[in-house]
DNA sequence: CCCATATATCTTGATGTCAAGAGACTTCAT
DNA sequence: ATGAAGTCTCTTGACATCAAGATATATGGG
């Protein structure tokens, strides 16, 4: 079946037959994906009345394990944004009794983020909801294909996660 | 090699081993491929003092075909942004000298964008810049290895593309 | 002990986006 | 013709984010 890339691959060698635009074939595919996927998930997560950042902070508390908690430096290092949003972030998270702040008794500078019993449930909850999903955007592939997906993109993803940027 | 998607599938099997997380294995990476393809190509539009927003626009009208015009409305479907925003880059598009807006010859209401000659040349330099950029970043995968994963991607993407939403 | 430097978090101001709706014009049924 | 409904673009107001800097605390060399 075709999809836009397709139809964008081939208005390129319409315009610029001189250009080998190969290479749009696998990373657009990647980008608008991400893109469509970031649309699903939006939903999926508003049936548990979430919003996708809600859902990064509360599962990157889950992940931690007992007594889930971490610092907002760690949080910010684990979601890639900016102190200044994740300042307000916990701010709304706390403000719902998702997540409540707790001075840090090893470092008076510090604050500990702890995930409520209920943002735990929360999390919980808006993960399964995520993993039914994804399930269904994958139904098409075998197991064999989906490894071989896997694997190629680790190729790709890699590099990048193994460096310093 | 390891990547960050396979650290935080070993956290979530270590917290929830009842789950199957193995959707994450495929859709995470794309998710996360995406975000730091995002952050390269700012920077190779950098070189270009352009931003991937306008990057976006100018090729929408690139891609047209002579003589390079489109309405507003057709720019917001190519690009899925809301028409406040769509007005507001065509406005400093438009200052820069990139494009300019026409009356539509057909429709009193309508006006056309227009790819200025100064604002195509710097789309044809920007696609060029980023097309290198993009096959560094396939570097490591075989042809065979490219076409492979284009085509897993294109049976993710197309039942998105081919529906109204 | 003291000061310079580093660290952790929060605050501020600017920006880009979206959602909703306004204004201008067109289209179509009557 | 005429009025209602549709279409196209732009405006407005709210919001999340970022970059830069402020505040408070910690750390280590002299």
């Amino acid at each position: 079946m075709e999809d836009e890339v397709d139809r964008l691959v081939a208005a390129w060698r319409r315009e610029r037959p001189d250009l080998d635009v190969e290479p749009l074939e696998v990373l657009s595919r990647v980008s608008r994906l991400a893109r469509h996927l970031d649309r699903a998930r939006r939903l999926a997560f508003a049936e548990h009345s979430l919003e996708p950042w809600e859902f990064d902070v509360l599962t990157s508390l889950r992940r931690a394990g007992a007594p889930y908690q971490l610092s907002p430096g760690q949080l910010l290092t684990q979601t890639l944004v900016t102190s200044g949003t994740m300042t307000n972030r916990i701010d709304r998270l706390a403000q719902k009794g998702l997540v409540e702040r707790l001075p840090d008794p090893t470092d008076r500078r510090g604050v500990l983020v702890r995930l409520t019993p209920e943002g735990q449930d929360r999390a919980d909850e808006a993960l399964a909801g995520l993993l039914a999903q994804e399930r269904a955007i994958l139904g098409e592939l075998t197991d064999r294909q989906r490894a071989e997906l896997a694997s190629l993109l680790r190729q790709l993803t890699a590099p990048f996660d193994n460096v310093p940027g």
